[in-house]
DNA sequence: GATGAATGAGTGTTCATTCAT
DNA sequence: CATGAATGAACACTCATTCAT
């Protein structure tokens, strides 16, 4: 699986082939399919894979914070450096983002979701931080949704630095960001 | 063309054969490759046309404004509505972006970009906004580029957001992202 | 044609297409099957106009000669000569004969032969020199058939040593090809 | 392979698609890439083949003798014998010859020749059975180049005789060549 | 548990030929 | 007289998948 994340960072998913796989870990093509039955389900662990590796980077970070303020940080900062130090793993997910799609009917977002992911991928979403501080009166007054995306999206504009820009420097971004979205939260 | 740029957001780049493009149209495969002669032609001449498509969009509406803030509600505001309004092409572009790797040595960056398109383009980018409006005294202080690139994720994630909720309301968005950067460069 | 001719020996016949000869030409493609109206036309008139060229060549050259021996001489330095100055629309001969199959039942060497072009082509053949010399006791004893077909390979020898060696002297071939022959007749 | 050379010779390389290969032994189109990865692999594996076939029909023969003329009756013997025998390699060998191009950059003689083959297959010049005759006073004099490019065009001679005339007499002709070139280099 | 052989569907591309203009 | 558009057949090649071993 390793193996799969590096080829379809470096190839694509439309040109990692199983037997290009196989190769790099210097097994038959066929022992691949004999673990993992189907592309799909490849794919399927892939992603379910990758998911705990992102929850397992940023739920305690988040969690071990107590203030609203405290929790955006944590979220901004984890992020940032999981995306900074995780390129190859992303170039490979975002690949599959647009790229895969299930020969059965579920969409991409469905994959590698077991119950106990999805219930823990909540951490990744900032919506929950912000209403909170807003309701229990730490942040001011601002558009939640509309602020919710726009940090995801600030967030994720990162992916595309550091995969264009090998030497960016996530770390300052990281800063950056947080000192933006307190001016647009109002954090006292 | 629309019919390419239709099966590519339909099933994505990988999945978009030329024979599919073709039947969509109701004409030959091969007169597909007859007009454009190879694969990598047409995916050239799809990246072009969208590039004017968006300039032709997002350019008049930024230069038709005076002060840094207009540009900048204009940036924001263009580029939110060219999203919402096309979707099916962005969608395109998104998985040629991941997926699209061409044959001759050029990086995906590089496509479609005539001289002419590629200094146009540089409206597409909210740098040089930010930096005179705070060289003018217009803006406060705040960091030009982690703002522009935050902004740039910020604009972008609509796009996920419009793909995966065909309902959503981008308009609102786009005033709401007006105000809250407002926020952050401290625009008098 | 002649552009035919030059496609032919530069890539083979395989390889060369009708595009690629109208292209040389700078005309159209289907220009050229307006005049041939066929691929095949095409081989054949390409092959019966150096049919024509060889036996201006070769002809008059043979004819001038009153006895066998001069006759068998200037078979081999004409032939010879003849091969050493035409090398690209040998080597199209050489891959037309060896690749080029007619569509209709004809073999290859039924092709751009009117009858006329075959009476005259009789003059490519060395055998009614041996047996006249034989019988006029210009020559000795020796085996005319095998020797004719000898000659024939050796003159023809040259060609794939001129393809292969660009700065061949063939003209010194011929000379020591006559010598070496007219031991074998025993020409007195 | 031997269906491959089948195909080959009866409609030439250029026609030979891997279908029609694959269609006569019976299995599908793929299992024939499976095992040779590319057409050109291919090619390499039956040139190589016929290469060594030849080298193990001629060299033989040729090794066995002790004197020049012993050598050069071999020479001519076992080559005209291993002609009337193989036409339909021969033919395919002919067809490669003029047609193929390899798509690396390799010229086409250096196809299939690894180093053990290559100084094998001097045996077939007979340029240095001519020189060590010449040496040893066992040959009188004659120009040795020319004699063996002639020596070599009268035996391939035989190979578009026997192409043509199926019913040809291939062994008359070695013997009368050998007599020939008896004449030819003087031998006492 | 693991493998190599084999396959059928599908890919982009080339080509001679047709045809309306 | 000549052309550009279009086409169907063929091509080499890739791939996920099956299966006997």
């Amino acid at each position: 699986m390793g193996a799969a994340i590096d080829v379809i960072a470096e190839v694509g998913f439309a040109q990692a082939s199983i037997r290009k796989i196989a190769d790099r870990v210097g097994i038959a093509m066929s022992a691949v399919l004999y673990h993992f039955g189907t592309k799909d389900n490849l794919v399927d662990a892939i992603v379910e894979h990758m998911y705990r590796t992102m929850i397992t980077h940023l739920a305690p970070a988040v969690l071990a914070e107590e203030t609203a303020a405290g929790k955006l940080h944590a979220y901004i900062r984890s992020s940032i450096d999981y995306f900074g130090t995780h390129r190859v793993a992303l170039k490979a997910l975002a690949s599959l983002g647009t790229t895969y799609v299930p020969t059965d009917g579920r969409r991409f977002e469905e994959l590698g979701l077991s119950p106990d992911i999805a219930e823990q991928l909540a951490v990744l979403d900032p919506t929950p931080i912000l209403t909170a501080g807003q309701r229990d009166g730490e942040f001011g007054d601002f558009p939640v949704q509309s602020t919710a995306t726009a940090l995801r999206g600030a967030v994720n504009g990162v992916v595309e630095k550091v995969l264009r820009e090998p030497g960016y420097d996530a770390g300052t971004y990281a800063e950056d960001l947080i000192q933006i979205f307190d001016r647009v939260v109002g954090a006292s």
